[in-house]
DNA sequence: GCAATTAATAGAATGCAGTCCATTATTCAA
DNA sequence: TTGAATAATGGACTGCATTCTATTAATTGC
């Protein structure tokens, strides 16, 4: 992530990039990440097994970049803050987020278990996919508190990691992610 | 899990099992899941690791029986109803909940993990961990809706499974589990 | 005792992520 | 043109979970 502008040497490949970030979310789409090897996708991106970790030092590394941080996928703008109410706003971005999990909620899970067991790719993802997202709802909540749509007691904060948290720990123990559930977390933080 | 009787045979050695899980447990607790390998396990228990696969199908669910289901262990009888408030009585069980995970926190972050990438494991550990431990949860917010200590229209299920969220939301992320998220929890449940 | 049955054992085999190494390729600067 | 620096490559290597195989051990019914 860091470019040196190095003075000498052979320069890298960056075509190399685009092939092996192609090359990972193509397989990890169709098969499934657990089944995806890295021997099948440097093969497939046509370049040598070290050229990969020359750039990204794990496969879950280059999935998430492969899969999550496409421009403008999964979420990425912050939360519009148009006409319609709070309540409305967080069911939408709800109700996106899961729509864009249908396709890579399986990648997701995985992401999250390569955590577990890299405490540098933990901190990796933590700072580049998961606080942004939650900073979305935070802020989204805020505005609703200064709106007075929620009471000037709740914490935003914590509301956010529970919303969040609700839906990964669905997520995380086999359950779908539907529009119900958009729905009663929605309900649950708006209450009467 | 199930013992059929059989009428020949050379007969299990009980021994092998106890042994297997105490070597899961404390090496486990001394190096941490990703550190010991079944090898390790094997060779401390004195068995074949054939011995080991006779009896549970991965180092995961193992180290689930050795490590959670020891009688009493974590948050395994049901919520008391004794005379306190309902917010009491949840704060208490999480507190209870956070100092367990102070020992075996990173070993049920593994655990999670690892349900990730075998479904029959996630199903077991939905069934014989979260499901329980989630309904005591529940229970404990019905009984408190039936009092008047949360509205009638809150949904307890949902707000249980918000609850559980948000804990192994920070917990996933690499936050500790602390008295001040315990109360947080609390207060944003039992609002005023 | 003997056959059938199932368990335990040691060790080999498989498949995979990640690392290491020697060799070749490409660039810049002198 | 040459040397220094860095990249790309193919292949070997390590460590691990899990499976497979052949052999030996313990049990029951006859």
């Amino acid at each position: 992530m860091q470019q040196e502008d190095r003075t000498s040497g052979r320069p890298r490949d960056v075509s190399a990039d685009a092939a092996l970030k192609s090359a990972a979310l193509g397989l990890v789409r169709a098969r499934g990440y657990g089944k995806v090897s890295i021997a099948a996708i440097v093969a497939a991106a046509g370049v040598a097994r070290q050229t990969l970790y020359n750039r990204w030092s794990s496969k879950a590394e280059l999935v998430l970049d492969a899969v999550f941080e496409e421009v403008g996928r999964y979420a990425a703008a912050p939360i519009g803050d148009d006409g319609t109410s709070a309540a409305e706003q967080l069911e939408a971005f709800l109700t996106q987020v899961f729509a864009h999990l249908e396709e890579d909620g399986e990648t997701l899970r995985a992401i999250i278990a390569a955590a577990q067991e890299d405490a540098d790719f933990q901190r990796l993802f933590r700072e580049r996919f998961v606080l942004p997202r939650e900073a979305m709802v935070t802020d989204l909540l805020r505005r609703a508190q200064a709106r007075g749509e929620i009471g000037p007691a709740r914490d935003p904060e914590m509301l956010s990691a529970m919303i969040h948290g609700a839906f990964w720990y669905r997520m995380l123990n086999g359950f779908a992610l539907d529009r119900g559930l958009a729905r009663a977390i929605r309900d649950e933080v708006f209450r009467p």
